[in-house]
DNA sequence: ATAAAATTTGATTGACCATTCAAATAAAAA
DNA sequence: TTTTTATTTGAATGGTCAATCAAATTTTAT
């Protein structure tokens, strides 16, 4: 195969290092708020090529342009979600030092981005709620690397705590999935998010997860 | 509109308190089963009529005869999972009289469902993350019926501990909704399914329930 | 046994889907 | 400017889907 030969070669096929032109990006960019949109308005399973496009204002071939395939598309949507999330919560926990101003930080933030970023929130639980990967294996069900760099943090202080003498004894990845559980369930079911207040759950859930570490 | 002209009724159309028949109810909950199978095994996304009548080992001409179209057969398959956790949790409940063996029995009876009806469970995860109302609201953002009552007897066994003075103070909205939570993410996480078993994570979660909630 | 009603299927319909492609347009390089 | 490359579109393509229908088969009622 020479290089020189056949068509252009579309930006979805260059290498990852291989960096994109500025009108490529950001139509790529463009295409990206598109599919979060749709995700919020109609969910995963009706956010056809056409319906991203539509929000977008461009055609559905421009899409294939851009992006390999769908799944293609999704997968870079999801990795940017997953950063965008991951990089708020870090960036507010880290410039805290001792560990319970960490974990109520940490509580805080996560249910904070909820309130902050909705249709980022729900673009999200339609991704890893429905894509799959090629061996079939639903996202929900995977733990991805990013998630797992949420996780991580979580755990790693719940054991600072535990070192430092300042939290009790527990299962430290029970807690931490306890904690990660009540914060999901806030942000995904909007029966209780109609009927206790953001920041009252927050409060909340700190005074409980106090309760459940202490010393 | 006479009802003796045109062509015969088709079970679907009939009203709920016309019983079908043998032939029908059996056909009916063979389909059903085979929806199961098909969401456990392939996720919402895939599950197309066809394949769920492949699993059956019938045309897909025969779902329609018997559902109305694929949004009735998910509403019925929702129900009747709903039904089945319901009456499982409940049934194991009320057989408790105090209230600290009540929730206990609770955290224990919604955890081992997981183990015992692994399909069923993942089935009606991909429902309710999937399936929507007609006003395009997601079912995992409603609350409905069977489920409320799921949470009205978490938070009525709350009460009961709070004025009997067995449980302290506490929200007592939020800490239902945080023990759904911390139930809900290990059975839809199959990252901590694998790191912690069933029995350990059903002792601990009761553990860090117990110290929150303790007068 | 015969007629009527219920059940089941294979083939068809019309809609939508993701993807491709040749042609048009815009941008960049020469 | 002219040539080359990148971007964009509208129109096809081939596939799958849910739902319908007439005809065949089975069950039930008479």
């Amino acid at each position: 195969m020479n290089e020189s030969e056949g068509k252009a070669k579309t930006p979805n096929e260059k290498s990852r290092k291989e960096k994109h032109s500025f009108i490529a990006e950001a139509r790529r960019e463009q295409i990206i708020e598109a599919a979060i949109q749709t995700l919020d308005e109609i969910g995963y399973v009706k956010a056809s090529l056409s319906q991203i496009a539509k929000r977008a204002g461009i055609s559905t071939a421009l899409i294939s342009y851009h992006f390999s395939d769908k799944n293609d598309l999704m997968n870079q949507l999801l990795m940017k979600l997953l950063e965008r999330f991951t990089s708020y919560i870090l960036g507010k926990v880290r410039q805290e030092e001792a560990p319970e101003r960490k974990l109520d930080t940490f509580i805080m933030a996560s249910l904070a981005y909820q309130g902050t970023h909705h249709a980022r929130n729900t673009a999200l639980i339609e991704i890893i709620f429905n894509a799959r990967t090629p061996d079939n294996i639903p996202y929900y069900k995977l733990g991805d690397d990013d998630e797992d760099q949420i996780m991580y943090e979580l755990q790693q202080i719940l054991r600072d705590g535990q070192e430092k003498g300042i939290f009790g004894t527990f299962h430290v990845e029970v807690m931490a999935n306890v904690i990660q559980g009540a914060i999901g369930e806030y942000m995904m079911n909007s029966n209780i998010t109609s009927k206790v207040e953001l920041e009252t759950y927050s409060d909340e859930l700190i005074d409980i997860v106090e309760k459940a570490i202490k010393v």
